[in-house]
DNA sequence: GCAAAAGTGTTGAGATTACACCCATGC
DNA sequence: GCATGGGTGTAATCTCAACACTTTTGC
């Protein structure tokens, strides 16, 4: 008999891809929810912290390595996985792109990225966690510099801001925008521009990859 | 051989007491910290939801149950209980006062409030747990409404006002304070006054003692 | 030439800060 | 009467939002 509850992690892996919020799903193999899709986890073994599991299963899904992963609030409903008490972490993290997927990992039958707005019913809480993870996201995109976990090295003022047009949905005045973004320093000018099929535009870098508290928005 | 950690709680109670803020702290019984101060908490059973054990441990600690009371974050560096790899949930609660103070719980042999500048050096990693109730702290009592859980049914604006002033730490300009609070309509005026040692103060109530995000400084 | 994104400044409104004097009370 | 906290208004500054036209490119 446990005298406690099992440990588990889960994570909301969060990209853009076409023009709106994506998150990497996984299809739940056996048990009450097998065929239900659900964010990626696993069980915390003994001796291993929390934070490293999250990281584990990131890198397991991705194959990325340089993401943002922040813990988010833990779950714990007794009921919340009908075959035994799990209390789990739940982590959210940002990547680039959605990059190659490890396609055949062996540990799901199938995974997939699916837009935030119109999630199917998810296995366990898992659609709690979802508006948790999303309520996060918004905020600290606000107040933080993490949106640079979202892009590429080499951005757009453009880009950027259609970042955060998507996550907080609505449109941003692009003069304004641009001034405030500027003027907080974060972001240095290269010499080249993006071509594409309109005007070129300026290239710009993160000058720090790292989280800051700022006051973005 | 067990398959994952063990799951348990702790939690941070707060108060203002003596013109600072105080947070509970129980002495530990047994094992390798025996002695050191800590905050309360205990082991999360199978079957019971973490938040569920925080409140239960919080009202036997205060024998208040009419707190604020919120998840924190989670902490599970498996060397952080050199006995046993124990995952914390950690909560952090705000109390109108010290209370009478359950003090001959049989649980712990010692239990008595201490100063949030100046704590000893804790038990596990409480030295760390503190750090970030801390900034918590600091930072829901500039953009929500939970200050009304450290203070009694009816308040004066000064005493309002000394609450934000021990948590920031600097003084706040009388006249704007007020101005700013009362603007916010959280606030309603009684038909009663305060008196004191000096010029009697308007008395006034939480219109509605419930979390909101507001923005209060 | 036309569609589409890039680039650029100014102005008005509202919010925020700084600041000084009188009032009511207990001792 | 004096020390102490309670109560009140205004002016200067800063911040934020709103807003339009020109440029460069691919097709």
């Amino acid at each position: 008999m446990r005298r406690s509850p099992l440990v588990a992690v889960d994570v909301v892996i969060f990209t853009i891809a076409d023009g709106e919020l994506q998150a990497l799903l996984v299809e739940v193999k056996s048990g009450p929810f097998a065929g239900r899709w659900a964010f990626p986890g696993g069980l915390v073994p003994v001796g291993e912290a929390p934070d490293v599991t999250a990281k584990r299963e990131l890198l397991s899904q991705t194959g990325i390595g340089d993401v943002y992963l922040e813990q988010l609030r833990t779950f714990g409903d007794p009921k919340r996985d009908p075959q035994a008490h799990v209390v789990s972490v739940a982590y959210f993290a940002l990547v680039a792109g959605k990059g190659e997927g490890q396609a055949d990992n062996p540990k799901y039958r199938r995974m997939q990225w699916g837009p935030m707005r119109d999630l199917p019913s998810l296995a366990y809480d898992h659609n709690l966690l979802a508006q948790s993870a999303l309520e996060r996201l918004r905020s600290k995109l606000a107040y933080t510099n993490i949106v640079y976990s979202l892009l590429p090295r080499e951005l757009t003022l453009g880009e950027l801001q259609e970042i955060y047009e998507i996550i907080i949905g609505r449109p941003l005045d692009r003069r304004n925008f641009r001034r405030r973004i500027l003027a907080l320093g974060l972001l240095r000018p290269l010499r080249r521009q993006r071509r594409g099929r309109h005007r070129p535009a300026q290239l710009y870098t993160f000058t720090r990859r790292e989280p800051m508290n700022v006051e973005m928005l």
